[in-house]
DNA sequence: GTCTTTGCTACATTTTATGTAGTAAGCTAC
DNA sequence: GTAGCTTACTACATAAAATGTAGCAAAGAC
């Protein structure tokens, strides 16, 4: 898969906005997965693997690669470590982890509504 | 692809927590794009398929429909359109516009010292 | 030396995405 | 009412990406 990088036209868009290249790169299987369990601490390779239960090594080495490329991610003497600007990213990403809780609370109003319904149907 | 769904063990994740699903849903191809672009304001689905520059209509659609199933998006009179929960979430990925400019800045940085590195070694 | 761990690569299979074509439904204007 | 347009998709063959298993080379422990 091709390198999104700001200022080139990436998959999906031709115009190389930055954020259209910050989208693609997010939006690839396991990103964002790597970047929610790198953030906890610095991990090895296999570590890494675990945590993101049942990656493939293919897989997590291409993403690796990618985000090392960007400047997201850096290998160090303990492992795979998010950089400062991943660090930063990843305070953007983290409150998604409260508002996934809402999400799921309001799913299961809407489930419950349904079958409320369904009730009156009877 | 399965629906993820919070509370639901999804793609690489077993534990059905919510911010995983929500991971997953992100983390396929095209869907922060659409979020992306209905946030501008809603549209038919011709319309978002030529904002999301070349999107396959078969990708759309399923993306539409994995939305809409999780309460992001919704069909109203203009066409699509997020929802709330889908505006709510928008304003957390929002600010990743202004975070790509940086990102570039410091892409373009890293390739300037790299250069310099070179004329160094001459 | 051998044993274990780590960081990968190879590769066949399966899953996804792309891209083109086409269909059915709803206008608009004679 | 029918001819011509637009919209919202679906079908399907091809291409690209992910999965999963196996294995290998290098580094350290003992």
């Amino acid at each position: 898969m091709s390198l999104p990088l700001p200022g080139v036209p990436v998959r999906g868009s031709k115009t190389g906005k930055p954020i259209m290249a910050l989208l693609d790169l997010l939006g690839r299987n396991w990103t964002l997965g790597i970047f929610w369990n790198l953030s906890q601490n610095p991990c090895t390779f296999r570590e890494l693997q675990n945590r993101c239960e049942n990656i493939s090594p293919t897989l997590l080495n291409n993403r690796l690669k990618e985000l090392q490329a960007t400047m997201f991610v850096q290998k160090q003497a303990g492992g795979y470590a998010l950089t400062e600007l991943g660090e930063e990213l990843f305070n953007h990403i983290k409150p998604l982890g409260g508002f996934s809780a809402l999400w799921q609370q309001q799913l299961a109003d809407k489930q419950q509504n349904r079958s409320e319904q369904a009730d009156h149907e009877d």
